[in-house]
DNA sequence: TCCAAATCCTTGGATGTCCTACTATATTCC
DNA sequence: GGAATATAGTAGGACATCCAAGGATTTGGA
């Protein structure tokens, strides 16, 4: 990766937001920034991760959906409900996934508006060896402590509740 | 928005990883897979609100960067570096802020490789007001305490120096 | 029963991000 | 000096996300 700022930009936006009199709003300019970025970091994480294995994170997570669902199969609306993406999001996952075989479509057995999302026994395979290898390459080694992990699971998921993803 | 799902998906996940023997990397996966969806949160509300003033995030960074630069004018490689992104996200924003107005490109007086992006006065009233809009309706209103505002910054500080952002 | 409203999925378009490759300009070092 | 190396920016391509719009199917009320 690129050479470390000898700053932390974030920081350096804080005091600019401070020197321009809006102290008030400083602080969680910084932390929005933040969560941003980690954001950015993770995800390359994970996607070079996840390399090898032909997907990225966005299929993945489909993937690992439908491996915890009863039959390894789910209808679009409730991947796309729980994985909290727009409907053409997952739309787009699965046609690259059944590309290369690792889902299928197939009709809903009594309402024809509706598609199901199956996954494929290669997809099913897919997913435990790319489960592995995230949780020992990423989630293993996340760079977050004990605590800090609890402390962000407790304050974004009241965010998060507060936004309207759940009740 | 969407109706909010009866149970938080990301503790639903938490569970799954816990029955398949993952319990060790389960609350990291957790804690991650939070960030990600806060971030998508944020992001849409932030865009929300810089809809009416015709920018998104990414070219609002750059016209708020350029604003705080001495002579509101950057080299493209140091905003590419100060904003952390790749160099062709830069272009990309340029290209934009350019088409409206609201940035000019000019050469660096003595190095002919670089590029200057310089703010217009356009681009500077408009960075003002985008940046009043985001204060009120988003920074002031974040939905974090003053408390969890402190733990975010910290602890996604020290995670981000960790992975190599800054000294 | 039958048509309007709701739901489901897909297509097409706009954005942003990254990577790889390429051109132009500077620097370095023999 | 001049050639090899390094740096800056851009073009082209791959992906993901969203929105708006449209076709198909179901549901529900008149």
């Amino acid at each position: 990766m690129a050479t470390p700022l000898p700053r932390d930009p974030i920081a350096d936006a804080r005091l600019n937001w401070e020197r321009h009199g809006w102290s008030e709003v400083a602080a969680p300019m910084a932390a929005i920034t933040a969560i941003m970025r980690t954001q950015q970091i993770l995800l390359a994480r994970i996607d070079g991760v996840l390399k090898p294995f032909g997907v990225t994170f966005a299929r993945y997570e489909l993937l690992a959906l439908l491996s915890f669902a009863h039959g390894g199969a789910l209808p679009m609306n409730k991947a796309s409900a729980l994985l909290q993406v727009h409907p053409t999001s997952v739309t787009n996952a699965v046609d690259r996934l059944q590309g290369v075989g690792l889902v299928i479509r197939s009709t809903h057995p009594t309402d024809g508006r509706t598609t199901l999302i199956e996954l494929t026994p290669e997809g099913r395979a897919l997913a435990g060896r790319a489960t592995a290898a995230l949780n020992v390459e990423v989630f293993a080694q996340s760079g977050f402590t004990e605590q800090e992990v609890d402390q962000l699971i407790r304050v974004l998921g009241s965010f998060r509740r507060d936004a309207g993803d759940f009740a």
